[in-house]
DNA sequence: ACTGTGACCATCG
DNA sequence: GCGATGGCCACAG
């Protein structure tokens, strides 16, 4: 018996620490056959009242996708001390996990 | 089976 | 850096 694909991410999401982030093409490396989107279907399926920190996962280039015009990613990301800047970018830095050069 | 949609991504101009 | 384009894949109708 194998755990499901969104019980995967779930786990790997609730491992991203406060602070961080991640993205969803990192997210669908780490779990094989997966793609992108399907990160972001699951992710948007998620029931409302969940603690899993759904707002630390933005696009390939770093940005908070803002979908159905809703701020309230920033907003969280903002409360956890992350800087976003005008145009909904993240510093790179904060990646998760460390991107060493 | 076919079509449209989407919290994506890489590439190109 | 931005928008358009094609590719991708799961799902609803």
């Amino acid at each position: 018996m194998e755990i499901s694909v969104q019980e995967q991410l779930w786990l790997l999401l609730s491992q991203i620490p406060e602070g961080r982030f991640t993205t969803y093409g990192r997210l669908a490396a780490m779990l094989p056959g997966v793609h992108a989107r399907q990160v972001a279907r699951i992710l948007s399926q998620l029931p409302e009242g969940t603690q899993l920190p759904w707002h630390r996962v933005v696009n390939s280039q770093f940005k908070v996708s803002d979908f159905h015009g809703s701020g309230e990613q920033s907003e969280r990301l903002r409360t956890e001390g992350l800087l976003v800047s005008a145009s909904g970018r993240l510093p790179k830095d904060k990646v998760w996990p460390d991107s060493v050069l």
